[in-house]
DNA sequence: GGAACACTTCGGCCGCCGCCGAACAGTTTG
DNA sequence: CAAACTGTTCGGCGGCGGCCGAAGTGTTCC
């Protein structure tokens, strides 16, 4: 399924977990309506993608967390193999679904797993409200260019949806990349610890 | 690279960290030696597998330990959308490259970290020799099926090859899949502290 | 109503790629 | 040495599947 380039596009256009119109996949795939229409219809098949039908148009988003996750796996390989210096910065910050991986969302993490830390109170996170929701409070995602875990499910998402709130994060050019804004400097210094030489190359 | 069935199931077949000759991997692919020739050489293009000749045959064996947890993360997403029977028996228990993958794998992964356990020294496993490979001595390969971590690297291989020599799993029919013996189950038992419900059907 | 738009279905083209038969190269066995 | 065996290269066949143009359905907007 994914080994078609025309659904990898699409389906990697889709990896920040936000609905897309099938008008817009078929532009990032590069291809004409008609053909996108075929693919998606086989991607939803093979319950890969959820559409919801808005007026005149078709919305698709992946169909959960898990997809994501194996699709995050799969694009390791190619990313570990050849690495182009455009995936250097997609190693460093990326949204994985709805929640933070790459090395930032593995530092903030583990700054949140330490013991004794404040985060969530300081950042004023409502556990009792992510409670609620239907979806796991607290998932561990394996970071696959790292190798070690950040946080997904309810927690991760409502933390990625902070950091974009508060402007501490902004997306490129609507690609998966993350880059982290002055603010966002100062504010993961404050909040999670974070050392300014964090941010040099490695 | 691994949509074609073919190559797909040549890949499969070296899952469990074995080298094999390209007629028997030829074989296992249901297709002639010329077919699988390029197929080989195809997956050898891609770094996914690594040979070494000897006399007149070929041994392919699996480039690295990171290829066999990419397939592992792969194969979930068909096993978990269309479950057939055999494959239940699958997520029991089954090799990973060179450790123990499924239920089994995690549960004595899961008490082999509880505080105070002796196993290691109670199996007599050396640690001090397993540091001077060069590979690392513990990783933490993400069980897909489980969402639960199982111990690999260095160790994790060093018990599977424990597990095997006191004859306590057994291999089926060349697969993938492994069983555990009456001798395993009583060994399971007093080594790891696992309950005989454990074995129940879920 | 008609025009613009989003998406789908149909038909046909084209190219890639997996497949095999045949022939060839290197190794082992007698 | 010949015979047997493993793996490779070459050539050609065949089909699956991605692609687009054209035409059709449903929706929105004026």
């Amino acid at each position: 399924m994914l080994a078609d380039p025309s659904r990898a596009a699409m389906v990697l256009a889709l990896m920040d977990g936000r609905p897309r119109s099938a008008k817009k996949l078929a532009l990032d795939a590069g291809v004409t309506a008609q053909t996108a229409s075929a693919h998606l219809r086989k991607l939803v098949d093979a319950n890969m993608l959820v559409w919801q039908g808005q007026g005149r148009s078709k919305y698709f988003r992946l169909t959960g967390a898990d997809v994501a996750q194996a699709v995050e796996a799969l694009s390791i390989i190619d990313v570990q193999r050849a690495l182009p210096a455009a995936a250097r910065e997609l190693r460093f910050a990326r949204c994985c679904y709805d929640h933070l991986a790459g090395r930032l969302g593995v530092a903030l993490t583990e700054h949140l797993l330490r013991p004794g830390n404040t985060v969530l109170r300081d950042l004023g996170i409502e556990l009792a409200a992510l409670e609620s929701s239907r979806r796991p409070l607290f998932r561990c995602c394996t970071d696959w260019t790292e190798r070690r875990p950040h946080v997904a499910g309810a927690l991760g998402a409502a933390l990625l949806r902070r950091y974009m709130d508060e402007r501490w994060l902004a997306t490129v050019d609507g690609s998966r990349k993350l880059v982290v804004t002055p603010a966002g400097r100062s504010a993961f210094a404050r909040f999670f610890a974070l050392a300014p030489t964090f941010y040099a190359p490695d």
